[in-house]
DNA sequence: ATTACTAAAAGACGAGTAA
DNA sequence: TTTACTCGTCTTTTAGTAA
């Protein structure tokens, strides 16, 4: 994701009503020739963080709400930096049952070495669902997964790449996974730990429970 | 400049108190290779936006006043995206006699081409420099010079790129501009104009001036 | 274990140009 | 004028490996 471009883009206003831009401008702003900044205009919209207008005398460009949302992100990232908080975040919610689709995905051999690598722990085959209450919703937005988890490709097909955030719920600490998708749900967290947590905390469906987010 | 690195070290904690982090660990939260991590770190280095302490097993990574500067600049530029702020900003101060230097630099080819092409006037031989009170010290920092200006070299030397942001003073537009030096004064600014702003705007060193920021 | 060099592969860039 | 393709070149990345 180009998000140098995207935050030009935006300073140059187009996040508030269609920017008329052309290549050669936006090459200009850049510093960089034009074919390459038409290239990364392109790159943006097949991305969805742009759309375009195309004209015969340039193109008007408006920022997508998905480009919004990554700014945005950056701009929370900033924020944390220099938040000077030392204080940790605790998201709530409440235990549910999700799709069964997390202990599929866990279980793979390409995540579940990147976990045991990344994260030092073999998760439990399962996820515990949470979903947050509203004031988790906005603060879990602002929380970046620093831990990176790669894609990859088995012979039948391709599985996404995501990012984990380390957290802590009650005595065990476990990771928060997120998918890198476009319509991932943003009330839900999944958690996976080294152990069954539902059994390890004795706590089921419509269980409140806190999550606090560690380094 | 690798900003984006940068910004990954903070959010690690590299900006509070000196950070152990091995290259392979950055690599992971980087989703690199080791190789491209080490890179990565010695370039931030000999970019002085992060000082090193490289042990046998690992490293302790703090990042400098220099880094610290460069985020501050990151997180502006964002809180300006999101800010909702139409108005435009005023930055105040009084005019001075500058060393001349500005005079000599616009006048070469290499620069004058391309204020004529992208500021849209060809300056005026000489610069009107203009010490900013303390509030729009404040101010000009969270200003980027959208418009960048390349560097380029002649048979002798070198010369720098910088970048210039558009302004209005009375009734003229014209720019500001900043080359890209570690010790460029902060509280002072170099205008350039098409015309020679002292004459034609009836001011002299102590004038107190104002500069309307414009997009 | 580390960091980081060299060499080769992969990716990004800009000149020329078509539409 | 535009946008954006191809293609040669330059830059960045990674694998292998030395220290």
């Amino acid at each position: 994701m180009d998000i140098i471009s995207l935050k030009k883009l935006a300073l140059l206003g187009a996040h508030n009503k269609p920017l008329e831009l052309s290549s050669v401008e936006f090459a200009s702003y850049m510093d960089s020739s034009q074919q390459t900044a038409s290239r990364k205009l392109k790159a943006l919209e097949d991305e969805n963080l742009i759309s375009r207008q195309i004209l015969s005398d340039g193109q008007l460009i408006s920022i997508t709400k998905n480009g919004l949302l990554a700014l945005q992100k950056e701009l929370y990232d900033y924020q944390e930096i220099f938040s000077g908080n030392g204080s940790n975040k605790i998201l709530s919610g409440k235990v549910i049952t999700g799709l069964g689709e997390g202990q599929y995905y866990i279980s793979l051999e390409g995540y579940r070495k990147q976990f045991r690598e990344k994260l030092g722990f073999d998760p439990y085959p399962g996820t515990l669902n949470i979903k947050l209450d509203t004031q988790s919703i906005e603060l879990r937005k602002r929380i970046t997964g620093h831990i990176r988890i790669s894609g990859f490709t088995d012979e039948n097909r391709t599985f996404g790449k995501g990012s984990c955030f380390n957290v802590r719920i009650s005595d065990i600490e476990g990771a928060v996974i997120t998918p890198e998708r476009t319509h991932y749900p943003e009330d839900i967290i999944e958690i996976i730990a080294p152990m069954n947590l539902r059994n390890h905390l004795d706590i089921r469906d419509g269980s409140v429970v806190q999550v606090e987010v560690i380094k």
